[in-house]
DNA sequence: CCATGTTGTCTATTAAACTAGACAACTCGA
DNA sequence: TCGAGTTGTCTAGTTTAATAGACAACATGG
C-alpha cells in the first residue's frame, strides 16, 4: 500500500457505470467464475451490486452480448456463451491437430462429391486451365459432434481421383492425401470475409438463421508447391475464432 | 491478430475521452519517453493529435495534475513533475539509507534544540511521566538539497543529553545515536495522517502555501524496546510517497 | 515594450450517460 | 393455467461529457 495524494484516484473515472459493469462480468467470465452456459445474476440484482440503476447494467451486458460474450433469453436470464474455439490459421493448418490440442474429437463428415469442371475462379485458385476435370466435394467438420463449418472442396482431377471415398471412410483429409503419396502439404493462402448464414448453411450448421459465418477461401500446396486443393470454408462465428499465427 | 466478431469491439467504448488522453499522456511519462521537467506537448497540439476539443484535452491534463503528475504554469506550459521519492516505512527506517538506495544526497539539517518537559501526548509516546524532562529538537531533511520533510522530535533526558550537538555535527541521527551506545533502534509505531502546510512549515519546505503534507507520527526503541524518540515529520506530499511495507 | 504562444476562465449548446417508472412479453415451475 | 421472476421496450427527466467560441492572464523572446 502506497500513502500519497495518488489515494485521491478513482480508476474509475472517466470510465462509463455501464462500461464498468460490463468489465465486471467479463473477468468473471475469463477467470472462470462464470462457465459457459452459466447464468448471470439477474439485471435488478446486478443493478444493487453495482449501485446502478437497471438500465445502467442493461447497458453493460448489452455490450457483452454484443461480443458474443453472454445470450439474454426474456423472462430466463443471461447466459454465459461458450468461447469461440481458436482456430489457428497458418502454413500447416489441419483440423483434427487443431481439434486434439483443444482436447475435442474431431470428425470430418462427408456429405457430398461429384466430378465437374473448374470454372474461372476455381481455375485460377488451382492453377490449372478453365473446363479443367476437378473433383468437388462438400464436407461438415464437427468437435465433439458439434458442426464447426461447411466446406465446398475442389481438388484437380485426375490427380485425386477416388480421394472423396477416401476421405469418406478416414473422414480425414490428410490420411486421405497420404494415401495418395502426399504425405505433407502447407496453406498458400488465405483469405477471410464474413457474412450471414443462408437457410441451408444455418440448416446444416444448426445455428439460427442470420447468424455470422467466417468465410474462408483458401488454397493447399503439395511440398513441390504444386496447388492440390481450393477450399470454401465457412465457419460458424459464434464457435470459433480464427487466429492468424506467423 | 484474431478475426472474429469481436472485431466490432472497441475498446474505448464507455471510456471517456478525456480519461483516453490522460491515460496516453500518463503512458508516456510512465514509459519515459516524457521526463520529469519535459515540456507536454501544447494543449491546442494535443487536442489535435486526440482528434478531441482543446477543452477534453484541458479536462485529462486536469486529472493528472490533480494527481502531481504535471503541473501546468499559465503562458509557459504543462511540464511533469518529478515522481515523489518511494520512502518506505518499516521496522527499520532509515533516512540516510533511503537516500543512499534512491541515489541522492542526505542531508539532516539541524535547525534548533531545547531542554523541556514532556506533556501528555510525549509523555504516552515515551513511556514517561508527564513533566518528565525531554530533549525537543527540530530538523529538515533534504536529498540533493530539496527539502523532503520537516521533523519535531523527542528524546528522554538525561539519557539522551548532548543528542542535539552530536545531531548537529553528524548531521545524521544514527551516527548520533551511535555516539551514546546506541548501535542498532528500530520502529515501534508509525501513525500518518495528512493536511495542507502552514505558512511556516511551506516557508521551511519551500512549498506553495496550502499544498498538502504527509503527518507521521512515530516512536523509535533501541534493542530492549526501550522508547527512545518520539518524532512528528512532516512530509511534502508531492515529493514523498510513503510505502508501508511488511 | 510588443508580439506570439500558452494556459485559464466564462458562457452556451448538444450529445451521451444515467436514473426513474411503467408496462409488455416471455420463461418456467407448481 | 397461474404466479413469480426475468428480460425487453418505451417515455421522460437529470447529470455529465464534449464541443464551440471568446477573451483574460500570463510567460517569454526579440
Amino acid at each position: 500500500m502506497s500513502t500519497s495524494e495518488s489515494l485521491a484516484f478513482d480508476p474509475n473515472r472517466g470510465v462509463a457505470a455501464w462500461r464498468r459493469v460490463a468489465d465486471a462480468i467479463e473477468a468473471d467470465i475469463s477467470s472462470g467464475r462464470l462457465l459457459p452456459g452459466d447464468r448471470v445474476a439477474p439485471e435488478q440484482q446486478l443493478a444493487e451490486r453495482f449501485g446502478v440503476n437497471r438500465h445502467t447494467v442493461r447497458r453493460g451486458l448489452s455490450a457483452l452480448a454484443e461480443r458474443g460474450l453472454v445470450r439474454a433469453t426474456q423472462g430466463s436470464g443471461t447466459f454465459v456463451e461458450a468461447r469461440p474455439l481458436a482456430y489457428p490459421i497458418g502454413l500447416k493448418t489441419r483440423f483434427s491437430e487443431i481439434m486434439a490440442k483443444a482436447g475435442k474429437e474431431a470428425r470430418g463428415e462427408f456429405v457430398s462429391a461429384e466430378h465437374g469442371t473448374a470454372d474461372a475462379v476455381i481455375a485460377a485458385a488451382l492453377g490449372v486451365t478453365s473446363g479443367a476435370p476437378v473433383l468437388e466435394m462438400h464436407t461438415i467438420n464437427r468437435a465433439d459432434g458439434v458442426a464447426l463449418s461447411l466446406a465446398r472442396s475442389f481438388f484437380p482431377l485426375p490427380r485425386f481421383l477416388g480421394l472423396d471415398q477416401m476421405f469418406a471412410t478416414k473422414g480425414s483429409l490428410t490420411k486421405a492425401y497420404k494415401k495418395l503419396g502426399i504425405d505433407d502439404y502447407k496453406r498458400l493462402s488465405t483469405r477471410i470475409t464474413a457474412r450471414p448464414a443462408d437457410a441451408g448453411e444455418a440448416q446444416s450448421l444448426d445455428i439460427p438463421p442470420g447468424r455470422t459465418l467466417l468465410v474462408v477461401n483458401s488454397i493447399n500446396v503439395d511440398m513441390a508447391g504444386e496447388r492440390i486443393q481450393a477450399t470454401q470454408s465457412r465457419f460458424v462465428a459464434d464457435r470459433v475464432e480464427l487466429v492468424v499465427e506467423r
